[in-house]
DNA sequence: GTCATTTCTTGCCATAAGGCAATTCACTTC
DNA sequence: GAAGTGAATTGCCTTATGGCAAGAAATGAC
């Protein structure tokens, strides 16, 4: 397996940690290399949720609220670790689904596997939690948008950090996402144009 | 130091797990006992965050919007350890102050000694790693509930969740905490009674 | 108790966002 | 390039929530 990617995604969540190859080694042992193709499943609802690293492609989580209407949770794109939650470390079956935009390349491992490494490689678990600690800073963050911001600025936002999904996922997905419908996503849009 | 509510704590949050009294008392050494008088502050804005289990009492997380208001972020309840996870984890200056809304009692520790035992006492380590997933759960649902339910929703699931709080707080508080003024929370209020 | 202060509620009107249906646009397929 | 499909936009109207100021209620100081 060519793991050099994922060793520098590695290196990357923890930069002030030095890791030795015997480490690194442990760690690679663990993952499995996985591709999926647009509109492939990397979870669906009811599973366990597994542990992805993308290096390459978006991918886009929803659920579904009461009225069965498709609620995007989350878009993820490269050099980020995918996985939900609550099903991954409590063992929930998965209220989300997780669906590929585009073509998608990463390092795939399951819960079993994980907690082996968090538990024995000292490396590791800063690696996990510190990742565990990025994803959740980022959903305090999205709360605290979805509290004091207009709709508009919260769109405003996602162009300037995450453009590229504009050309990946639907408007109607993009919208759900912000917490508006597609036709307020619409307007929206327009007066954000004309600015 | 009495230690037997901080234990009983630890336990209970990783309920699957034994541990040896060794282990025990290596995490027991690390905490300090804390208690807060009301309007005092766990957590000042700019100071870096510790990490406080809390066994008795009530607590309010808030920051500022741009408009300089406040925007209260989280209610905290007895039994829940609390924190604010970007500055103890990544040690950056907090945004959030932390005030007790009633007397508090608990056990204290800082990052320093917290992630010593992190590393030291795999009991802890499953410790912590489970509180951090409970409070990112938490997070990515009241996300969702922002997303996919009206003001009175949110409202009558708090009352559901956390009545107490409502004892305690200021309901201009509660009603930022759920993303509405005060003015409309005092109409969501009428609305729920009259039903 | 009375006064002062703060919190909460209400009335009136403004603005943001939603609902639905019709239309336009973009993309595929033949 | 015509027809068919699904996505996105628009028009028209409704509903949810906000803003502000006035009044009512609760709380605290003396």
């Amino acid at each position: 397996m060519n793991t050099e990617l994922l060793i520098h995604f590695i290196k990357e969540t923890i930069p002030h940690f030095k890791i030795d190859d015997q480490g690194l080694l442990k760690i690679t042992e663990c993952f499995e290399e996985l591709e999926l193709e647009k509109g492939e499943y990397l979870l669906k609802q009811g599973k366990r949720s597994g542990y992805f690293i993308m290096i390459e492609g978006y991918l886009r989580a929803y659920t579904f609220n009461e009225k069965g209407e498709e609620i995007t949770t989350s878009f993820y794109s490269a050099n980020r670790a995918v996985f939900e939650v609550a099903s991954f470390f409590q063992g929930l079956p998965s209220e989300e689904n997780l669906i590929a935009l585009t073509k998608c390349k990463g390092y795939y491992t399951d819960f079993t596997k994980l907690n082996g490494m968090f538990h024995s490689v000292p490396e590791f678990r800063e690696f996990g939690r510190a990742v565990l600690v990025k994803e959740f800073v980022a959903y305090k963050q999205r709360t605290i948008s979805m509290i004091n911001k207009s709709a508009e600025e919260r769109y405003a936002q996602l162009i300037q950090s995450n453009k590229d999904i504009f050309q990946y996922a639907q408007l109607k997905h993009i919208a759900s996402y912000l917490g508006i419908t597609d036709t307020s996503l619409s307007r929206v849009r327009r007066e954000f144009a004309s600015k």
